[in-house]
DNA sequence: TATGAATGAGCGTTCATTCAT
DNA sequence: TATGAATGAACGCTCATTCAT
């Protein structure tokens, strides 16, 4: 492939992430069709399949960006001195997963492929997200008595918990957050 | 509405719940095709979009009922006495959230209405488990230092996880009871 | 049939016709649903058809009172001087006509059956139109060459194609008094 | 688009196009299924809908496609040296719309649209009929007291209430001839 | 690589009419 | 007479994905 169409095949490429990206911002990502997005990139419908293996693939490029730029904050905080402070820094990434059903979706279907290096790049976003959580509660003086892997994977649980239930109309954003407070303090600081 | 009228009605229901019910054991919930099912309880398709909204609401009827008679079960047990009891008695109504993708969607869908009544028969089976097992909690012994409510909440993040890890091709389903077990330890025995 | 079912079933027929009519104005001919016309009328489904031979005699009954009371205007003048006059006392007829396509068609599905007296009571009405006419027309003097039944048909043909052509958007209200008023001059005064 | 697939494209639309005439020339257009059409073209039923907007838009063309072989006859003579000639030449078009009240319908439908270009090809076909008997009674010597427009107009009619009477169970095909020349003989050579 | 026509299974809907009670 | 559940044949539509050029 000479150095021009790379480059072409790059520009198109992007062009296709852009329209998608501009569609998922004005009407969410349940939204999102393929036709529309060949259509804004003045693209092919087959050519969007030869850049992304289904639709599966860009949505998982587009949600992982977006999760990457979220971990990019969470990554300045080494620790965390209370469950408050954790609760306080998980809330932006939680309010993307809880902000569209679509999104809690994917999050879901993935976050049981942790360990698997070959499902794509929202994986090891996932995959950092998880380390980096493991990391920030090892440098944290939460409860000892069980392994970091065990204390972080009861975090995502009680996180995916309260996410869930503030899809109930019910339960609105401030509960989210109130909720996960209380699971994480008897789940961090038991006794 | 004549009496006649009425059970005529209610047999044609049933009708379409029985013929419904056997393509699902035999091809499993995914397999479940409107046409089909009319067919099976020769009944016109018009007659089916009169009883049932749609097919989603069909499918929360026949779960729910699954789901029901699960709970039946597990309603025989008052309290555990330890986790391992927990997790086994637990078993039934966990392998058939993680028997098939469609059912754990439609579970986690709903399991974040509890307390809701007008959502449906199945929001109120959800409802019932959450009870049941805030009941079995408070009649057994284990960590004190929170409400049976939040026990229970957290039994359920746990199992969730759990679920939604088993989906992941590595994990088997000896898997979700051992990983099960070691959330619940940790969880209700803590220190 | 005693005294007393009689009159109730005359009172339901009403309220069906009511219901219907209270449609009609609202939402016009076309949206007319018999499940709505006997949810109005607090009746059951079986129990319009046991009063109306199907939708369409409903239909009938509604449309041909309607014209029914325009005949009444029209039969107040016996004659027409000028073409102009003619003319302007069909205007109220043919607004109706072309104020809805599903007016419309009934109109020319039933023209077509003059002389036939079992059709309904719509049928009556269109040949109590057409004797109407031919009595006005032969009261006045328009070209004498032909019979008044030709005369009268020929009024009735130039009428119908300019209504046709009022539901092409082009063509406006006005547009069909105009249009009629050269079709009816080349007809009636030839020469 | 690349030519190849042009040609693939309209090969796919005369595939369907040929497996509707074939069931419209066996069964008539009221017996046309859009299922039946895409069975008999070996075509996907999402083709159907790529190449028209709906049903109705390809019993347009194919009516038109219809008309404009009638026309093409009809185009062959130039002008009408008596109403009999003119009658005679139009009956094999008047047969075909009499034949089904579906194609009346359709043509009364659009006859209102004349010289409207963006309604579709029937439409056009209309227009072109309108005009070539426009031309048609030009060269014939009728009546000469109006435009030669109106005399087209009042032709077109006479001719819709000759077949729309022809609707009528009473009236047989030679009716609608002798009817025909009635009416033309007193709009094209009055007194 | 790019193109865009074609695929295809199935859902939900419509709604006048019938018929057993 | 009144009831209302049941009928049933299409239609239009969806839309990610494939494949021949």
């Amino acid at each position: 492939m000479g150095r021009a169409t790379q480059q072409r095949k790059l520009r198109t490429r992007e062009q296709l992430l852009a329209a998608a990206h501009a569609i998922i911002v004005s009407d969410g990502y349940e939204a999102l069709r393929v036709e529309d997005v060949v259509v804004n990139a003045s693209v092919a419908k087959g050519t969007f399949f030869s850049h992304f293996k289904d639709k599966d693939a860009l949505m998982d490029i587009l949600i992982g960006r977006k999760i990457d730029a979220l971990l990019d904050e969470l990554e300045k905080v080494s620790s965390f001195k209370t469950v408050e402070e954790l609760v306080e820094n998980s809330m932006p990434l939680l309010n993307f997963i809880s902000s569209e059903r679509y999104i809690f979706d994917v999050f879901l279907r993935l976050s049981g492929a942790l360990a698997v290096e070959d499902i794509g790049d929202i994986a090891t976003t996932l995959y950092r997200h998880d380390r980096l959580l493991a990391t920030q509660l090892s440098n944290s003086s939460f409860r000892q008595d069980i392994s970091v892997d065990l204390l972080s994977e009861g975090v995502q649980s009680f996180s995916i918990n309260a996410v869930a239930l503030s899809f109930c109309a019910l339960h609105s954003g401030q509960d989210l957050k109130d909720r996960l407070t209380v699971y994480l303090k008897a789940w961090l600081c038991p006794g």
